[in-house]
DNA sequence: CTATTTTCGTTGCATTTGCAATGAGGTCAA
DNA sequence: TTGACCTCATTGCAAATGCAACGAAAATAG
């Protein structure tokens, strides 16, 4: 005979991987919206094009430091700057002494595209500072440490 | 003359959505693989059969209350019950009131299989409540924040 | 100097996703 | 009752994704 399995109580919304996940797309979407009908910019691309202007200059940045540095797979990446480059807003060339290494950089329009971008971000990091105020400090402190932990 | 565009300083480390949207990926990432492994399921999936081991029994859930209540477009519910459905761990009924509406449920499999999943996602939870300790206060509250301020 | 192994970036492929369109069922007003 | 509108779930399709495989280049071993 069949027992019926007892089932443990759970609380989906006490979840936080489940709570995180909202969350973080929740915010995303609503600031990848203006950038996808404004500029026609998608959220890899967005990643990459700002990881490229905090370079700017004087490191070389390959198409690896920013799946290391940014969190996204190298196909990702690598179709992310494709397009990138199709619309003229960064520039790929070989390494020159790894060639292996493909060097990204923003061209001209790449930074201003990013003169327009960024001041949207930085307002709306500043709308969600203000409303998380006095919670902010253990809310970082919080994403600190889930993202420091080691694996 | 093409001026050089001021480009703002940004630090992409100290943005939140983007902080939220890696965490959240790392945390999923680390239970989905579990879940994957282990029994097959993926994340759309595994929501819907939470969502319906919690409305256990009395209430009738519809595709429609799983994506008001769970965070995902209905097409993604739909697809993750109709593989549910072809796995044998859910059940899908025509609801006779109004016959628009489907009528979930889980079958015996899903709820063996729930007994089984669930003690994983508690585990799970506790060790993230113990890693956050003393700052998950300040964390849950900016979490409750974002997830209950009106669009 | 060759042979093996590792690293880098791209691409092929199967799967998943989001969005719009569809069709079936329900509601409401005239 | 009929017709216009709304709601629910599914599906078609194009685009995005993850993963494995690949070729080219570099590092390492022998």
């Amino acid at each position: 005979m069949t027992e019926t399995p007892h089932v443990p109580d759970f609380d989906l919304d006490g979840f936080t991987p489940y709570r995180l996940a909202v969350a973080a797309q929740k915010l995303s979407e609503q600031l990848a919206k203006q950038y996808r009908v404004k500029f026609g910019i998608s959220i890899p691309e967005w990643r990459v094009l700002v990881h490229l202007s905090r370079a700017a200059g004087n490191v070389a940045v390959s198409v690896r430091d920013i799946e290391a540095r940014v969190a996204m797979e190298k196909s990702k990446v690598s179709r992310a700057a494709s397009r990138l480059e199709e619309n003229g807003y960064i520039r790929k060339t070989v390494n020159d002494t790894d060639r292996r290494l493909v060097h990204l950089s923003l061209t001209d329009k790449g930074r201003a595209l990013m003169a327009e971008l960024l001041p949207l971000a930085i307002a709306f990091q500043q709308e969600i500072a203000a409303q998380l105020e006095e919670t902010m400090s253990g809310f970082e402190a919080g994403l600190d440490r889930l993202l420091n932990e080691d694996e």
